[in-house]
RNA sequence: GGAAGCUUAGCUCAGCUGGGAGAGCAUCUGCCUUACAAGCAGAGGGUCAUAGGUUCGAGCCCUAUAGUUUCCACCA
């Protein structure tokens, strides 16, 4: 059999066919195996209109690469996959176009409007699919669900009526967060806070008996329309003798009393607040507590209402304006102040949200928060880094009632129904009912539930639940959850909550939790900003082995990391390092080569390597165990790279040139350890190892469901990786002076070396020969050779006689010079190794350790000053 | 207002439980040594933000300060 690989490495030739062939041999798939462990992770659903951007890059190749990594150590891996109906964001985006066609939502009623929602998730829905396959996701497919799917709307509405049966959901009129663009109620977590300037200004209000005024100050005076009292704090003495008088609102003419509620802060502004229960969130509360009118003063699209003649139909801003300069002009205005504050936006649109108060429905948080906290504080759920459950912690801690109504119509419709004729209200399961009291047909809540109400259910209701399935029984719990930490208070909490409530059990056993990708200068990518890198792009330009292992190098969890160009491309020289390598290997290899162990006649530098690669072994488990997967990468990249490439396959050139045994040994060690190396690398990179993988065994199986090799105490040849390592260090030492002394490869000379070490070094002449331009090697006690510069390590001296270069002067520079470094060495560890207290309390290791460097450093001295004596 | 992170080579970032500071890119010097110039061999470059403290020993632990980013809450 002829393997060869095409000469240049080249993802867009090969990523999508390795991709067929996994779906169409059913790699993907999960089947339940009760005698394997199960390892499952769900994925964060991508909203259906989304485009795959950089933060699902690397939430989905982390994803990737921990599930790719199970399934190669044994483990029943399920990686269940699916879409986010995303009600508010679709539905916004399906309102945008058909706004551009001129109608509206209410032209096309709600039948005919869901219908297009739905032609729309079945045109993009498959979008953002095809892009993760792109990336190489090894999700079960067959197991794709998508939130609003019969399943997990039974299920949606299952946990509705039980929730409800026990009390955990109401109804009722608060205020809650408005978005006047979106015209939908809106939950605390869905508002963005931004400061904007604004102005305070401060009015007056007089008092009904004409004893003067009350001066206050706004943010907003428009809202002044709904004003229904002023409150001063009642240890305030400044009003005291007020509290309980009339004032006269002006503009309104409306009569509202001075109030005393401790809510008002004396140090700020005057110490008086006019109060708009309808809205403030905070005038709220204190219209509830002295039970002051409500007085609504904005339409749904946030104009003011048909009341107020003089501003009637004026957009909120507008009638700002308008109020501002009538209270200039009546004299309440006493003056106009410039003011940052904090503003409310839809996490959406943007749009300054408004708090209003309407009929809403609401989670009641308080016990269901409970045992989701516990979990988390006895360790049941892990958050990596730990610190993002401090996080957690203080979100859930002081929980407010969930707000889950929404006036839209893409979603789970919520299962109330009402009696118009008696006013009756009945929560079921079933698609229509009649009045229990008077019988007659009932109506649905037009209503949709939040999105995230779905999303919390989704670790279950994506493996069958409320059925009994396999599925559930087997995968659930799952294991990891990969998101980031811009998400934990939206789903991973509710998740948790989900979780306890339905399942009595956590809904996976730990949270990894990325950073964002940020652009080259570190700013967020965002639409308005238009920094965003598409994904796709850069998996076109090189391909998606090196955007993933971009994505994880260098990266510690929790971190925020910079994308740029020249990080890809590092990534996408590796990933041609490798090929390369490959194509080596297979050039030299024999038609009928057959070896799959490793050879009986292993020499030292096989030994050096299969060791060194077992090491790499553990550390790549443990590294990955621990989520550590930037380190990982480095270890692997580094291993690759520099031991493999740079140093065993130059090894093993003369053997192969020699042929023979010694290069069958040599092919069968690089072969063995390719292998290996494809195997580990396989879940950052896989479709180049597997397409490596294909040529190097000619298809006979496929490396995604091959074992990751592990640490082997067979595999462990201390000695000898020690031994060669002292040969290693020689070769450097001879590059190096023969680089400073700007000696060209093509020039060769002798070496001497002087070694009590003689059958090490004799193990490695012919490395000296092709890897130190050396053209002759003695190996010998002595050898004193003055025309010579040399090369010292800790237990060698290197001769290389120059004679037409070697200066004399400047040899005993550079020997002055390394002498110097050599002895700050030994000063150094001499003086800790004086340290009395060093001695007492350092562990033994280390300064056995500690003491062994010193020998070698004293050694190594020694032939310095041997060689500038024989200068 | 509360909380957390970050500050390490010119740039981007690693650095696990405290034991002589690392990588990639960039720079400089040599090499077209037939796997790879997307490469090879070398080199230079860091009071690990600052100030204290704990320790035999601190990039790592503690305290404070500065700069920076983020999360949460939100006072009219």
């Amino acid at each position: 059999m002829k393997r060869e690989l095409d000469k240049a490495y080249k993802p867009a030739d090969f990523e999508d066919r390795i991709y067929k062939m996994w779906e169409d041999n059913g790699c993907f798939h999960a089947q339940i195996d009760r005698e394997k462990t199960p390892y499952t992770i769900v994925i964060p659903p991508p909203n259906i209109t989304g485009q795959l951007h950089m933060g699902h890059a690397l939430d989905n190749t982390l994803q990737d690469i921990l599930i790719r990594r199970k399934r190669m150590t044994g483990y029943c891996t399920l990686w269940l996959p699916g879409t986010d109906h995303a009600s508010i964001a679709t539905e916004a985006k399906i309102v945008e176009a058909m706004r551009k066609e001129g109608i509206t939502k209410d032209d096309l009623g709600r039948d005919k409007f869901l219908e297009r929602a739905w032609e729309w998730k079945k045109q993009y829905g498959g979008r953002i699919v095809s892009q993760l396959k792109k990336l190489g996701s090894s999700c079960d497919w067959q197991r794709e669900r998508f939130t609003m799917d019969e399943g997990c709307s039974k299920a949606v509405k299952d946990v509705f009526v039980n929730y409800y049966n026990k009390g955990l959901i109401y109804r009722g009129e608060r205020i809650i967060n408005w978005c006047p663009k979106c015209l939908t109620s809106i939950s605390n977590a869905e508002v963005d806070y931004e400061d904007q300037a604004g102005y305070f200004w401060h009015l007056r209000y007089p008092f009904k008996d004409g004893s003067g005024y009350l001066e206050l100050a706004t943010t907003r005076p428009e809202t002044l329309l709904g004003d229904t009292a002023v409150a001063v704090n009642p240890k305030d003495e400044r009003y005291k003798d007020m509290v309980g008088k009339m004032l006269v609102l002006p503009l309104v003419g409306r009569e509202i009393p001075v109030v005393a509620d401790s809510y008002v802060d004396m140090e700020f502004g005057t110490g008086v607040v006019k109060i708009t229960p309808a809205h403030d969130p905070n005038d709220f509360e204190v219209g509830r507590r002295h039970d002051l009118p409500v007085i609504n003063v904005l339409t749904e699209d946030a104009k003011i209402v048909d009341d107020y003649p003089e501003y009637a139909g004026m957009d909120r801003y507008e009638a700002r304006k308008k109020i501002v300069a009538d209270l200039e002009a009546g004299g309440f205005l006493v003056e106009t102040e410039e003011h940052a504050h904090n503003v409310g936006t839809c996490y959406r649109c943007g749009t300054t949200v408004e708090p209003r108060v309407s009929l809403q429905w609401f989670v009641k948080m308080e016990d269901l928060a409970k045992p989701a906290i516990k979990a988390v504080e006895d360790g049941d759920i892990k958050f990596v880094p730990d610190r993002f459950k401090k996080n957690y912690f203080n979100w859930m801690n002081d929980i407010r009632d969930w707000c889950i109504s929404r006036q839209l119509w893409w979603g789970h419709r919520i299962p109330a129904f009402y009696c118009d004729d008696c006013g009756e209200m009945t929560v079921t399961k079933e698609e229509s009912c009649v009045c229990p009291k008077c019988g007659k047909p009932m109506r649905q809540d037009p209503d949709t539930l939040d999105t995230w109400f779905s999303s919390a259910l989704w670790p279950f209701t994506t493996l069958g639940w409320p059925e009994k399935t396999d599925d559930l029984d087997f995968f659930y719990p799952t294991n990891t959850l990969v998101t980031g930490y811009d998400i934990i208070t939206f789903w991973v909490s509710r998740m948790i909550v989900a979780g306890m409530e339905n399942m009595k059990q956590k809904p996976f056993d730990t949270v990894l939790i990325h950073g964002l990708v940020r652009d080259e200068q570190g700013r967020k990518m965002s639409k308005s900003l238009g920094n965003g890198i598409d994904p796709l792009e850069v998996i076109d330009n090189y391909g998606a082995d090196a955007l993933r292992f971009m994505l994880a190098t260098g990266n510690a969890p929790g971190n925020d990391m910079r994308y740029s160009d020249d990080k890809v491309k590092a990534s996408r020289n590796f990933a041609n390092k490798l090929w390369n390598a490959a194509r080596f290997i297979m050039m030299n290899l024999p038609d009928d080569f057959t070896a799959d162990s490793l050879p009986a006649d292993m020499t030292i530098e096989d030994k050096w390597i299969v060791s060194k690669f077992n090491t790499l072994c553990r550390e790549i488990d443990t590294n990955i165990e621990s989520f550590e997967l930037g380190v990982a990468v480095a270890k692997l990249y580094d291993f690759i790279w520099d031991v493999y490439c740079d140093w065993y396959i130059e090894l093993t050139k003369p053997r192969i040139a020699a042929g023979g045994d010694t290069a069958k040994s040599a092919q069968t060690v690089l072969v063995w350890v390719m292998k290996g190396m494809l195997k580990l690398l396989h879940p950052f990179m896989p479709y180049i190892t597997e397409e490596i993988w294909q040529v190097l065994t000619d298809g006979a199986s496929i490396l995604m469901l091959e074992s990751a090799p592990m640490y082997d105490d067979a595999l462990n040849f201390a000695k000898e990786e020690a031994d060669f390592t002292k040969i290693i260090d020689a070769i450097k030492a001879v590059r190096n002076i023969r680089s400073e002394m700007n000696v060209v490869p093509s020039v060769k000379a002798k070496l001497f070396i002087e070694t009590a070490e003689k059958d090490i070094f004799s193990q490695g002449v012919m490395f000296f020969e092709r890897l130190a331009s050396a053209s002759e090697v003695e190996i010998g006690d002595k050898a004193d050779m003055p025309d010579a510069v040399t090369a010292v390590t800790d237990c060698a001296r290197i001769f290389i006689p120059l004679s037409d270069i070697v200066d004399t002067e400047k040899e005993r520079e550079r020997l002055e010079k390394e002498k110097k470094k050599v002895q700050k060495d030994i000063d150094f560890l001499e003086g800790k190794l004086n340290n009395q207290g060093f001695l007492a309390k350092a562990p033994e290791q280390l300064i056995a350790a500690q003491k062994e460097k010193l020998a070698k450093a004293q050694e190594k001295m020694q032939k310095i000053e041997a060689s500038l004596a024989a200068l």
